[in-house]
Parts: C-alpha cells; sequence; structure tokens
DNA sequence: GAGTGGTCTAGACCACTTA
DNA sequence: AAGTGGTCTAGACCACTCT
C-alpha cells in the first residue's frame, strides 16, 4: 500500500478524499478520530494531522477541538457586485441569513493612514468602526470592519442595536442616503489572525478571503470603507461587471 | 521571555514578524535557517517550522528546499475586470511581464460535466485545453486553464508557440473574433495541489486565489472558460464595477 | 473521567541546493 | 560534503467537549 512515489501524508490524504468522495460520510457527519486513523493507517499522529490538515486547507473537512473532524458543507455562492444587502447577495434563498452588532467605537486617524486614505478625509477627523459578524444558517460567514466618517454620521451609535442589523437600510432611513454604489474592490486571501479566528470560530488552517472595497453616495463622495474576511471553505464569491 | 498565554509558536512567531517589521532584513533577504532560530530561541525545530508556517502563510516570507526562508516582497497589484490582456492587467507598469505556454491539449468532456456546462456545449463535442503561466518579474504568477470549443477553433493548436504569447490578439487575427466580454467572474480561496505547487513553484502553505471566468463574443456566444490559480501571497486582485 | 483535537519535544532520515 | 528545508516517528502534556 506504502509506495515511495508521495509523501505519506499525502498518500494518506487521498486514502481519505477517496472516502469522502464516495459518499460515505453525509454532510456534517463526524470523520474518523485521529487515534482511529492512526490505527487504520498504521503511521504516526503528525501524519495523520499533516493529511487532516491538507483536507481542511482544500474545503473538504473541518476540526473544532474537544469535538472531531466533520465532512464540510458546500460553499455558499455570494453576489459581489453593486448590490449592498447581505441578505440578497447569498444566491441560495433557501439559506437562513442574519447579523450581529459586534461594537461600534468612534476612533481617530489609524496609524498608517490608510483608513483615512481610503475615506478621503485628513486626520483629524473621526471615524466609526463597525465591528459585524453575519450568518449563514447560524455559522459565522463574514466578519466585516465598517469605517464611515463621523462627520457625515453624527450620533450613529445612537441608531445601532445589536441585533437585527442592515447598515446601509439604517444609513437611508437615518441620514437620508438615497443611492449607494460600489464602485471597486480589492480581493486578496490570507491566514486568518487572533480576531478573525474568534469571530469567525474557524481554525487557524482556514485560509480567509479579504475583500476591501468603498462605497460612495450619489454625490460621488465616500461613505464607507469596509474591510470583509470570509471564509475561505465557504466562499464562493461571484463578480458581475 | 515565555509565557503561557499564547501557543509558543505564535509567541515565536511575533518575535520573528518583530524583526521583520523593524526592517532587519531587505526584501528578498534570506532569514536565519531554522536550525539558527532553534539556537536563538530554544525551542524544538518543530515550533520553528509552526512559526514559519505562519508567516508563510501570511505572506511575509516564502520558503525555497535547500535553500532557505526569504523575505517575501509586496503584493501585485492585478486588475480582474473587462481587460482581456495579462500585460494591461498588472497595475504596476514596472513590472516586467511574461508568459508561457505549458502545453495545449484536444480533450473530450471532462468527468463531472463542468467544462461543457460552462463552455454551453454538448459532450460530444471536443474541447481545446490550454495551461499558460504568465510571470511577473520572471517569477510564476498565475497558472491559467482555458478551455475552448474545437469546433469554433480548429487547428488551434498549430497557430500557437511556447514562447510569446497572448491568446486573445491570436484570436483575434486568425479567427475574427473582434470583442472578447467577460461578464463574470467567481473567486473562490484553495490549497494547491500538485500541479499548482509545481507550476507556480509554491510551497503548499500558500494559499491560491481561483477566478474561474467566462469570456463571450460580440454575438454573445461563450468562447472561453478559464481557472486561473493566483498565487495568494502575491497577489491582490482589483475589481472594478 | 474519557475522548477529542492542539501544542511541544527529541531524534531521525530524505530531497534539494551550493560549494 | 555540508547546509537547508521537507517528511516522519514516538511520546508527552494541554485545552476543550461530552457524559
Amino acid at each position: 500500500m506504502i509506495t515511495k512515489e508521495k509523501p505519506l501524508f499525502e498518500q494518506v490524504s487521498n486514502l481519505m478524499l477517496s472516502q469522502i468522495e464516495k459518499r460515505e460520510y453525509d454532510v456534517g457527519a463526524r470523520l474518523p478520530s485521529e487515534e482511529q486513523y492512526r490505527n487504520k493507517y498504521r503511521v504516526s499522529r503528525h501524519t495523520i494531522r499533516e493529511a487532516l490538515r491538507k483536507l481542511e486547507g482544500e474545503g473538504y473537512i473541518y476540526r473544532i477541538q474537544g469535538k472531531g473532524a466533520f465532512l464540510a458543507k458546500k460553499k455558499v455562492s455570494y453576489d459581489v457586485s453593486k448590490k449592498t444587502q447581505f441578505s440578497q447577495s447569498v444566491l441560495d434563498t433557501s439559506l437562513a441569513t442574519s447579523s450581529r452588532l459586534l461594537g461600534v467605537s468612534l476612533i481617530y486617524a489609524d496609524e498608517d493612514g490608510e483608513i483615512t486614505e481610503k475615506l478621503e478625509i485628513n486626520r483629524t477627523q473621526k471615524v466609526w468602526a463597525l465591528d459585524i459578524i453575519r450568518y449563514i444558517n447560524r455559522v459565522p460567514f463574514i466578519y466585516t470592519t465598517s469605517y464611515l466618517p463621523e462627520s457625515r454620521f453624527p450620533g450613529l451609535d445612537g441608531h445601532l442595536n445589536g441585533k437585527l442589523f442592515s447598515l446601509y437600510k439604517l444609513l437611508g432611513e437615518k441620514y437620508g442616503i438615497l443611492s449607494i454604489n460600489r464602485t471597486s474592490s480589492v480581493f486578496e486571501v490570507g491566514i486568518p489572525g487572533r480576531e478573525e479566528i474568534s469571530a469567525l470560530q474557524i481554525s487557524k488552517t482556514i485560509p480567509i478571503m479579504l475583500v476591501k472595497s468603498r462605497a460612495r453616495d450619489g454625490g460621488g463622495n465616500v461613505i464607507e470603507y469596509c474591510v470583509s474576511r470570509f471564509r475561505g471553505d465557504m466562499a464562493s464569491l461571484k463578480v458581475t461587471f
């Protein structure tokens, strides 16, 4: 069974994958434990863990400390275009969406000046920073930080409540913002930091997709700069031109 | 020095990172070897490797077997919009771009039917599969596989040569395709497989960004379906709406 | 307390690069 | 041949979940 062509952990990983692709497990079902795999394939636990890490990075499985490894679900298709509302952007309407406001803070110019630059303001102006988590079927899917100039949205914190939450709707109702246009976005991949790991409840081996974008009002003024971090193993982002 | 707050490898990783951010090394310079780090921080090699793996995944460093770990360069900004030519999409014009055709093959319908579905053809039709590597300053940056219907582009292989290469220019000159429109793209992240690792010359810990897109001619017919794999540590993809 | 995944050590050999 | 990163084993303890 063991050849010398490929690294051992990769052979093991492929054996595991072939079982998965034969649909031997249901979606969301628990896979054998590392100890069980170790007995099955007769390799060290380290090798089993490398094989599992590979499958996790590829999005086939996810792991939870103390519970086990589970077969991952299909990716969620998400539209990142001009539509600005979360629930409208999730293309599969059978999925339940919800949002939670983690916190609001009023900050001064950031150190590197990235935010002030993106908002086209100067460093003496204050900025709202909103941390929001968006859920799909109660699973954290996106962790977003939105920056908005305080001068344009005075008293914003007073209009917010933690439970139900649509930012753009609120901007329309309370501040008379009629149209919001996302003109461009930047996509990058990354490895989650501590914040992303705890907000999205993922392990550090799952890559995240970063989407940075600016929104302008009808007059062309920048009203928001936001950084969204998507679970890499769950998201499939669709862009239409 | 060693607290119990965070995992050891993360503390080590942060110490390494603080050195990097203090600009103690030049871009592209070699970092200390794992053995040197091991002596410096007095931890096991496994721990050093986990710390380095973290930095690698975050895009700060890259590693080459037998040579060492090196300080990574800044990300390349790349425009993924309607522009269809590689050299035009790299936003920093000071960077040298080049392409290489890895191979052309004439294939039948794929097993899962993804390609035939995307090309809007049926399974009995043959399809050209072109593997192309695009370089930035002679470093592999994108690994693309393009699928084109053979019925639309007969004898395509005869027009290709491995060295200089612009696919869309060729389609215009040889097949009279006047306008090419990319209407939508799908973005995903992933972990590189064997093919991507060897084509992009990366290690398996570097995530890749997958961009799948279709192109249509002026008449609205699909003329190409392509899957591009960007080096996650090098690419910053810009989308304009 | 038992079982799970997460971190860590110590030591070994392999594959690749450089001299 | 020496040095580097890549893979692998064996064994240990920790953190978290479930019963």
